[in-house]
DNA sequence: GTAATAGTGTCTGTTAGACAGTATAGG
DNA sequence: CCTATACTGTCTAACAGACACTATTAC
């Protein structure tokens, strides 16, 4: 047996992949190859604020810093990376059975990023709404030893996060203003899919860009954007002021999973 | 010496990576590791076309088929993906010295994605000008034995290209379509970097995103927007009609690298 | 002059933003 | 009534697109 632990694609079949091309002029055993991992950046609206799952790291590197949640791709099981991004945010976090799929944001490969080995981590992000947040556990005020909560994104600093990770969210935070509307992302963070009212998705624009937009020219363009329909019935009453109606989207129901 | 051949960072200080983290609750090793390539897709503008620039494989599998430049990462020597790609662009095509910097687009993991092993690939684009052709064989009509040669995107039809690629043309065809206007794209295409025409980059538009725009309309539009400046003389006559005059951007001079 | 391409002016409908005004709830 | 929140109307300046018009070259 060589001493590779590539896996064949059709190992019962033909052999082992060397036999399966006997004339390739490379071998990738001839290419050292990395650890292939993943992160999730799970975020979510909490009181008009951005925020974002965290788990703490329990030993070094980095031992005491927070880090998205993630691992390694189980490239044995032929998973691929999304899979494994949902997988290690199970495993990590309790979080299960997400609505919708998570996006890839971009692959980061310095050789200096992981300081043990050369690791390469391709980063998702999701957009989570409330009836989504059951299994994560509340954050606690001032409770350091908390393994898993959310942070609000504005209070996250350099020297809390471990390995480039800080580096990444800075990037990441950054396409998320840059294109939260472009994306259609408020309609992700806004409960319920597919009925929601304007206010929740002028907070969750606010929110996702970090600036004060008019809320009544807001309202006229969303509608007008995405076909909104006024779809019966006002939010619970509780708040104080007038209750919001709800709408619809009819057309593009399903580009917001 | 461990049957690992992942190479510690810190090798001649403290010895393999496991030494590091003794303590550490997990092994990289436990995991299998994916072989770990790049794609590099060179589009340039010729005739009024959008064009690729793609190798013919000499071997299986899909032996005669058309691909992207590219190959395996040098985690060995450390290097990340992206300087993977500018390597190998050059050892296959002889295109060196990019004069700006590619464009990660997205990695693709599918597990079957190649027929041998499990390969995952981190895609970049790079808009070509032309002084930057020097290197690249000009096309030969109908020549099929040509190893290295500019195809027309429009041309291309699925059969034409091996592994996966076909899909990701389309996908990065999609993208650049779509963005061609926001990521100033137009300028990426056009020769001597900060001095260029308003035809040229309407040309490029027209190119990148399949419609007709009114050039007048266009012409106002970029001047606008991107603060351009005429910086005195014409474009050298030999065509026919008046010639186009010369414009450069002083503000964002640097951003179109 | 004509032909061809480069670039401007003008008109019109749409949009973005500021902000005033109206609507519907609780108290 | 009041306050607070949810909208809607109105005005204006900017913008996009259609298209007519002028400008500069070759011949």
């Amino acid at each position: 047996m060589a001493t590779t632990n590539i896996i064949p694609v059709k190992q019962g079949k033909k052999g082992t992949y060397l036999d399966l091309y006997p004339e390739s002029s490379y071998d990738p055993t001839a290419f050292e190859r990395p650890t292939y991992a993943v992160d999730m950046a799970i975020f979510r609206l909490f009181e008009g604020q951005l925020e974002i799952l965290l788990i703490k790291r329990g030993q070094d590197p980095f031992k005491g810093r927070w880090a998205f949640p993630g691992g390694f791709v189980d490239i044995r099981n032929r998973e691929c990376s999304e899979q494994a991004a949902v997988r290690e945010l199970k495993e990590e976090t309790g979080v299960a059975d997400l609505k919708g799929t998570p996006t890839q944001f971009h692959t980061f490969s310095d050789a200096n990023r992981d300081p043990r080995w050369y690791n390469i981590s391709t980063v998702y992000y999701y957009l989570m709404r409330e009836e989504e947040w059951t299994r994560v556990p509340a954050p606690k005020e001032g409770d350091d030893a908390a393994e898993v909560r959310w942070w609000p994104v504005s209070k996250i600093t350099k020297g809390k996060m471990g390995f480039d990770h800080y580096t990444i969210l800075t990037l990441l935070h950054m396409h998320l203003m840059a294109n939260a509307w472009e994306l259609s992302l408020p309609f992700k963070l806004v409960p319920k899919r597919s009925v929601f009212t304007l206010p929740e998705l002028h907070e969750a624009y606010e929110a996702l860009t970090s600036a004060k937009v008019d809320a009544g020219n807001f309202y006229k363009a969303v509608k007008k954007r995405y076909m909104l329909r006024r779809c019966g019935g006002k939010k619970a009453a509780g708040g104080v002021g007038r209750p919001a109606d709800y709408y619809t989207s009819d057309g593009v129901r399903d580009a917001f999973a």
